[in-house]
DNA sequence: TTCATTATTTGCCAAATGGCAAATGTTTTT
DNA sequence: AAAAACATTTGCCATTTGGCAAATAATGAA
């Protein structure tokens, strides 16, 4: 069974974190599943108990809840060569209270959790990955909002600018506010004031 | 060799997270120091490589920094039943840009990373165990931070008053504050207007 | 193109928070 | 007890951000 889509980033990705042999690699590819998302697309949805894991291979995803208020609120944004999925929600298996939305259009690998058990299975390296992984997703999102509750507006909307320089004016100012934890009048004019 | 310390908590607490023996409670009993900190004391510095982790049998701890300001930035506090730990620093062996310092009076369990090394290396279920511990701890953080952003600081401090009680009026102002993002006057102001 | 819909900006004013310094209160040391 | 050191509160005012509604701009549908 042959396939015309490389994986490349993904596999490169996964090698950062561990050996992994030729038979392995195939393995892997086999079990991933491309998935299309056109801009606005969801890729799960909040109450539903979540049964895949995505890879981004192109795109921006948002992750997002209705908070007590019942204001959308963007939790955070993933980009390229990285994972998304409710991991808390996906490993309890029980339905999870956020959602994940494309930002942009994307080009997803899509694991589900019996692809993921098989591959947990087979591949005696693949929970040490994974693990690695998650921690390491899970520090740099501790590492980043740490320090946005000290910073003003201003500095959090910069520091966004750093990191998706291309994408502050190409999404709806309503997710990139509920982000940066500012009303969408407060963050046009700090837009405006730079 | 006989301990007289029960380590009770830390067992139970091991044992949310997977299955063990009473050989290997033993072994990880023998691991274990015990290691009292009065307030003010430090577990770990700033700049050196992290060592040891701490399991909290009784007292607070806080995780600060300085940001790029020079403020000193409460980053967390960690309670009872909880691992301290800069795990990032930990596992690459890099030096922390943390510390970790005593909120109240401290008895901890402190391991060191060969301790951690050997249990590894002899409890097969050890590696599994962390790594669950390690992931819930991290996933508390990212949704206990996440809606903080979107919230005034008064309900941010009021929300602290639910998980430490007993706490916000024995510690100094300056470490709350810098938790919640907030400068000293205004909690100050906030607390007389509660 | 034109209309309808949705998103963004702006004005106005109120509320929240910050900055700084002085006053007050608390703790520790001598 | 007195002095010194440290922590907290307060006053004053500036800045930031929010709330709301209207105006404007952009987008999509007919």
């Amino acid at each position: 069974m042959t396939t015309f889509v490389t994986m490349d980033k993904l596999i490169n990705y996964l090698l950062e974190f561990g050996q992994l042999n030729q038979q392995q690699i195939d393995l892997i590819k086999r079990k991933a599943q491309v998935l299309e998302l056109k801009k606005g697309d969801y890729f799960s949805e909040a109450g539903k108990i979540p049964n895949q894991v995505a890879f981004i291979e192109e795109g921006i995803l948002r992750v997002c809840y209705y908070n007590s208020e019942g204001d959308e609120i963007t939790k955070y944004f993933i980009d390229e060569n990285n994972f998304a999925v409710d991991i808390n929600s996906f490993n309890q298996k029980i339905p999870s209270s956020e959602y994940v939305q494309a930002v942009t259009d994307c080009s997803l690998l899509v694991f589900s959790s019996e692809s993921l058990n098989d591959l947990s299975a087979t591949i005696i390296q693949w929970d040490g990955i994974i693990n690695k992984i998650t921690e390491k997703a899970l520090i740099e999102k501790v590492n980043k909002l740490s320090p946005m509750l000290a910073e003003d507006a201003t500095t959090r909307y910069l520091s966004f600018l750093e990191k998706f320089p291309e994408l502050a004016n190409r999404i709806p100012l309503s997710y990139l506010a509920s982000y940066l934890g500012i009303t969408q009048s407060s963050l046009s004019r700090i837009r405006k004031s730079i």
